[in-house]
DNA sequence: AGCTTTCGCTACGAGTCGTAGCGTAATGGC
DNA sequence: GCCATTACGCTACGACTCGTAGCGAAAGCT
């Protein structure tokens, strides 16, 4: 799931999966310490009690590392079931910007994608564990208004992905905006306000 | 304006200021070659023309010179009087889009929102010269809109505030993760779609 | 002139990087 | 039980970047 392993071996020692956990852990802890820029895979060696080598062959460097640490977090990741899209939705942001909220969350997650520009695996390692988990629950969301008539349905299904998309970019990015950019909380207050906006728009009735 | 200029001395040599373009448009050029992480201010200097010392003389470091930097590539922003409030958006959308594509935008952007997370000043630098450029765009918008009619007006001005707040985390957040996250070109027919999203939002008209 | 500040250049210690090499530990197959 | 195979911990290494110090020369102002 998390380091690519390169075709698991029937024979020989195996690798051990308490050492993963722990340097994950450990580059979690170090992103909270030390930030992007300084941490070191040195030091999160010594962090997580292995061998700089053993590091080095399980990750291809800081960015795959980092990634595969961040991605853990976004495992609780879960949509409710409200009732109402409203309600459905500022649950799962509420959960999302807990998440930004957490500095090793903050400090990983912006640098890897400003990584992810001159690096297309990366991007995919990205997409694949860290994005895509976050794109299906727009998906379930929109599905369940569309069962309960808060959505109207779709006929084409590209149009469909299209909205998804449009849908995912929307909520994912104004709160990572508001967190990271504006460093303003995303709170009640605020995740009201925006599900307002999203759900009826500007010009539709008043933001509460 | 760009280098943190320390009280400039009425006497003695004056800083060249041929020198400060030059390693702006220097760093933008590293930036699009090397990207954030290969990016070292000696190579910067070198092709600048100028010495290393020089560029530690006017700036902090590799933070607060990529800001200067990228900040240059929004000077450009302005908003449109297009007559309507959905093609205002969308014009200064596409603005906005159109420098987010640019590779120098891209690498340098993220990077330093994501180290601006551990450093204060560093984002207070970003917000001065970078964030507060695009929010204002926001409220001239807001305000020519409110003047036409097209949106109500906000009698608290605390209120209003947040709004504008809001707004612009959606339109900037959206608009940054679709370049950047989910690294999907925002042309002119997504800027449409956005645009009716945000101002007749999900259960409004059919989006297009 | 004389003073002040900047500039280009060189050199330096400190720190990190990613890898190689070695001996040892932990499996599965015979 | 023995052996092949792989992972592990440890040390050491060259290469690179960092940020700074020191110097003489250049470019302004009074």
């Amino acid at each position: 799931m998390q380091s690519r392993t390169p075709a698991p071996r029937a024979t020989g020692r195996p690798r051990s999966a308490a050492a993963d956990t722990a340097i994950l852990a450990a580059t979690r802890a170090a992103l909270v310490e030390l930030g992007w820029s300084k941490l070191t895979l040195g030091d999160v060696a010594t962090r997580a009690g292995v061998a700089k080598t053993t590091l080095y062959r399980r990750w291809a460097g800081k960015n795959e590392l980092v990634v595969d640490a961040v991605a853990e977090l976004f495992d609780e990741l879960e949509l409710p079931d409200s009732g109402t899209l409203a309600a459905d939705i500022e649950g799962v942001v509420l959960q999302f910007a807990a998440i930004l909220a957490r500095p090793e969350a903050q400090n990983g997650l912006m640098a890897v994608v400003a990584e992810s520009c001159r690096d297309d695996a990366l991007r995919e390692r990205i997409r694949s564990s860290i994005v895509d988990r976050q794109k299906r629950l727009v998906l379930e969301g929109r599905e369940r208004a569309q069962a309960r008539g808060e959505l109207p349905p779709e006929a084409d299904p590209l149009e469909a992905a299209r909205t998804v998309d449009l849908i995912f970019d929307m909520v994912a990015g104004a709160v990572v905006h508001r967190t990271l950019v504006s460093a303003e909380p995303a709170d009640a207050a605020w995740v009201h306000g925006f599900t307002q906006v999203l759900l009826t728009g500007l010009t539709g009735p008043a933001v509460e």
